[in-house]
RNA sequence: GCCGCAGUAGAGGAAUUGGCUAACUCACCACUCUUUCAAAGUGGAGAUUGCGGGUUCAAACCCCGCCUGCGGUACCA
């Protein structure tokens, strides 16, 4: 097992699960189910002012709803836990006693305030703003008397001046970081906590992490990850660096471009399959071509080799179209289930979902066919037909309801009350022989009735809509009231 | 400022990695059919491959310079 893969999805949880990390997640998890290796979730919750508990649950949820399930990590125990870095205090503090006991890291007495002055004079002085590393020229002596005094310390790691750092990165290729540009950093916190560039080094390594998929983003630590691995001795892993996901207007993807995190998808209707699948369109293709792949076609066509380096924009106009192509793809029985809840959880008129309910609703929701796109969209398709009245739209009614057509309906329900069979072809004659007998287009009692029906001027064939809504509630909606003509909607109700 | 990454139609993204007219998808436009709408049919437009040089018979691809965006330069991750 020692050539196990092991992955690993590593977030802070200083908010909730986002696109970005989102895609991060799915590379990772499609790796570890592509190749047979373990996907392990960690959270780093190491900055003790933003981690929240919420954001945990936040993640968690996020990672559930999509379908990206963890191995290893908060709530499925593995061999290498704990899995939140603020339980691992104790691999963080022995490790940077050993590198202390070997003088590769050396405690730092300078405070906040100290730092940014002696950066500020470095640039007076034309000079690069890095940390000069004074205090790691201090003696024994000084520092058993400071470290006695009380003072507030961090640790830090001593960077070489010379020679340069090699990422060998998978994706992008060789980067080449100089040395003596790197200042001696901080490994830990002056409050004991371990600093991410170290914590993720000690739990990468000591949960055997062999391929580190994260963003780009991460990309300038990497050096600093090299040089910790190489002074503990620990083996380096693969390193791929993922491209930025962007707004539309090339900029970091956040709130100002709409929804960002996975739950507000959630509310909107899209499928988990779906984000998962366009996810996956953003850096990486399969040939550039195929475009749709469920879950099991994903896992099977991914590739680490297929990832590209370029930030891609996320845009949620392809993200619809895609979402439409699999909700396409779903039978009518998880349709409605999907549309009941929606109108359930939207406080519409429903009964409860019986049988013969879940049946009428499949045939309306097989009637409308692809004009329902997704859950929220069937809920709004499908509330007229559990109402009395619809809410009529004013423009529809002035377009198709005025007078004269509202007049026909009245004798066309007269028709409809006494026609022996109700049913769609029926109706269809009733109407285009009241088109005939007055000389005018079928279309415009067409129109008129649609209107007077749903409210609206659009829906799939008027007369399998009267077949599906029944003799009863077409006559209520035909007779029940009176349309303005004035072009403002309802005028009276009788 | 310094270091790093990236730049192919509006967006995603292909190009056997130096070789045909730079694919394909979304978006867009037009026309057609219809009972309105539509992811129904048909067609269309949109790219000096960021810019400028160079190498070559041949460059999206290799070399040099520049520009732009992003990231790092934190006791954030």
């Amino acid at each position: 097992m020692a050539d196990e893969v092991r992955v690993r999805f590593a977030p802070s949880p200083t908010g909730n699960l986002h696109v970005g990390g989102a895609r991060t997640a799915l590379f990772n998890w499609l790796y570890a189910r592509k190749v047979g290796g373990k996907f392990i979730l960690r959270v780093e919750d190491t900055d003790q002012g933003r981690s929240t508990l919420d954001s945990v649950l936040g993640i968690l949820k996020g990672m559930q709803w999509l379908g990206l399930d963890w191995d290893e990590g908060p709530e499925v125990p593995g061999d290498y836990g704990p899995y939140f870095q603020s339980e691992r205090l104790d691999h963080y503090r022995g490790y940077a006693d050993q590198l202390m006991e070997k003088q590769l890291v050396y405690p730092c007495f300078c405070t906040p305030e100290e730092i940014a002055r002696i950066k500020d004079e470095q640039v007076a002085a034309g000079n690069d703003p890095n940390y000069d590393g004074r205090c790691g020229c201090l003696s024994q002596d000084q520092v058993s008397k400071m470290l006695g005094s009380g003072m507030d310390y961090t640790i830090r790691f001593r960077t070489p001046d010379t020679g340069e750092t090699i990422l060998y990165d998978q994706i992008r290729g060789k980067v080449v970081f100089r040395n003596d540009l790197l200042e001696d950093f901080v490994i830990r916190k002056s409050d004991g906590m371990p600093t991410y560039n170290f914590a993720v080094v000690v739990d990468d390594a000591l949960m055997n992490i062999t391929h580190v998929i994260r963003g780009d983003d991460h990309i300038s630590n990497t050096p600093r990850h090299i040089l910790l691995y190489q002074a503990l001795g620990f083996k380096l892993p693969k390193f791929f660096h993922l491209p930025m996901i962007l707004g539309s207007d090339k900029l970091r993807l956040s709130k100002r471009h709409g929804a960002v995190s996975v739950h507000e998808f959630d509310k909107m209707g899209i499928l988990p399959d779906a984000m998962l699948n366009y996810l996956a369109l953003l850096g990486w293709s399969l040939d550039g071509k195929t475009e749709f792949f469920t879950r099991k076609q994903l896992i099977k066509a991914f590739s680490l080799k297929r990832v590209g380096s370029n930030p891609a924009v996320f845009d949620p106009a392809k993200l619809n179209w895609l979402n439409a192509s699999h909700f396409m793809k779903l039978s009518v029985h998880d349709k409605v289930e999907g549309v009941y809840d929606i109108m359930y959880a939207e406080g519409m008129d429903v009964p409860d979902l019986d049988e013969d309910l879940a049946h009428q609703m499949g045939k309306i929701i097989k009637l409308y066919g692809k004009r329902i796109k997704n859950f929220p969209e069937g809920a709004w398709t499908l509330k007229p037909f559990f109402e009395t009245y619809p809410e009529y739209l004013t423009a529809a009614v002035t377009e198709h309801l005025t007078d004269e057509p509202a007049a026909r309906l009245q004798v066309i329900a007269d028709r409809i009350e006494t026609m022996e069979v109700f049913c769609a072809e029926e109706v269809e004659d009733v109407v285009r022989e009241q088109a005939q007998e007055e000389g005018v287009e079928a279309a415009t009692i067409i129109h008129a009735l649609r209107v007077a029906l749903l409210g609206c001027s659009v829906s799939p064939d008027v007369f399998k809509l009267c077949e599906l809504m029944g003799r009863e509630l077409v006559l209520i909606r035909i007779r029940g009231r009176q349309w303005s003509s004035d072009g403002h909607g309802l005028k009276t109700e009788i």
